[in-house]
DNA sequence: CAGTTATTTCAGAAATGTCTGAAATACAAG
DNA sequence: CTTGTATTTCAGACATTTCTGAAATAACTG
């Protein structure tokens, strides 16, 4: 491998990684060979560089390619294909996030509904369902959210991330004003625990003020 | 393996994610044998269940162990160890997102802060380092929220999550409020973009209302 | 169409990961 | 200390995944 000191420990480190990933480690060094470019790579000489066979490069960009996680280009007066990252942060966490989703909670998701719908055929049985159905409403839940998370534009999200845990401050400002200006009922659309109505205050959710 | 079908389909689906998932397929089995049972389980147990060895069920537990997804008890008159698995749902949100952090993500940020330290040698390494710094930026805004969010009361988190996107509602309904009443100005603690002031209501941003 | 270059496919080699049975360890009870 | 039971360790068998080199395919060029 014959790479610049920095760009080496990067590449290394993402191939080592990438098992942790659900990815194999060329497939990581790839990724982070062209995530550090400061230009499009071509397979070629992304097997020079990484020193691994020119057929496991194909294989890898091919992955990569599922995961959406690289773009293919040509250049001018080239017919070899070139390729650059994902390069925009907020671009590569949106697509790892649903490409994670759809691999790995999705069909967890259909196979829990679907033995959901069973007759349960003994005590022990209706017993897994219940917790069956307790796991399935919890990652229902993580998933819509995610789903609506996912549509806001990275202006939105960002600020939403910068505030943190902030965001219950202004959900019990906004329940207070609703009482104290008369405002219209609240629809129980969120049904909020009781512990939630105008001036319960937690302890824990006015630590910082 | 001797299991009611409602069972046995669920064992199977999460031996066979298991390897989505960064943990071996045995591993898996054992966890979902014990998240569906109605009480705790010993080794013995398991193994007859799931039909395989006797070893191989230890090291699956010694594995749920360091994964924090499984607890040990013990039952009067009965030497042996029993297990069951953490069952709450949320309780096993929070403990798979933190152990996935900090095995998929923190080592990455710590390679990553080591090389942004380093001096760049070339144009290339210096390209490199700005990219890295980047993606470091994005990840250190992801895991201090996520930080954040963990320390929520389940009742808030749920609220949170139930809300889903409509925190940026409650987001623009607080910036107009500080000007229409002449609250305090904002400390630009979490330094909103332009395009978040008062009157600016983005085209997407209200969509809903 | 023949020649050249780029990419993909794929069978088997190499590497890695998983699982088992046997042996070792641990520990309580007599 | 010995016996009996529970658990862990670990070397090697087995299984799966990754990687390679050679061959096949594709696609352009003259």
């Amino acid at each position: 491998m014959e790479l610049p000191p920095l760009i080496q420990a990067f590449v290394l480190h993402f191939g080592e990684m990438g098992s942790r990933w659900g990815i194999n480690r060329t497939v990581g060094q790839i990724y982070a060979l062209l995530y550090a470019a400061d230009r499009p790579l071509n397979a070629e000489e992304i097997t020079q560089r990484l020193g691994v066979s020119r057929s496991n490069v194909s294989m890898g960009l091919r992955e990569l390619d599922t995961w959406r996680l690289v773009k293919l280009r040509h250049l001018p007066d080239d017919r070899r294909d070139y390729f650059t990252a994902l390069e925009d942060p907020w671009a590569i966490v949106r697509t790892l996030a649903e490409e994670r989703r759809k691999r790995e909670v999705d069909p967890t998701l259909s196979v829990l509904r679907d033995l959901l719908m069973q007759q349960p055929a003994s005590e022990e049985e209706i017993h897994a369902q219940e917790r069956l159905r307790a796991l399935t409403n919890t990652i229902e839940l993580l998933t819509t959210w995610a789903d609506e998370v996912q549509r806001l534009p990275d202006e939105r999200l960002i600020q939403l991330l910068k505030l943190g845990s902030g965001v219950v401050k202004l959900l019990d400002a906004k329940d207070r004003l609703t009482v104290v200006l008369g405002g219209k009922p609240r629809q129980p659309r969120t049904a909020l625990p009781r512990t939630a109505l105008p001036r319960a205050s937690l302890p824990h959710a006015t630590s910082k003020e």
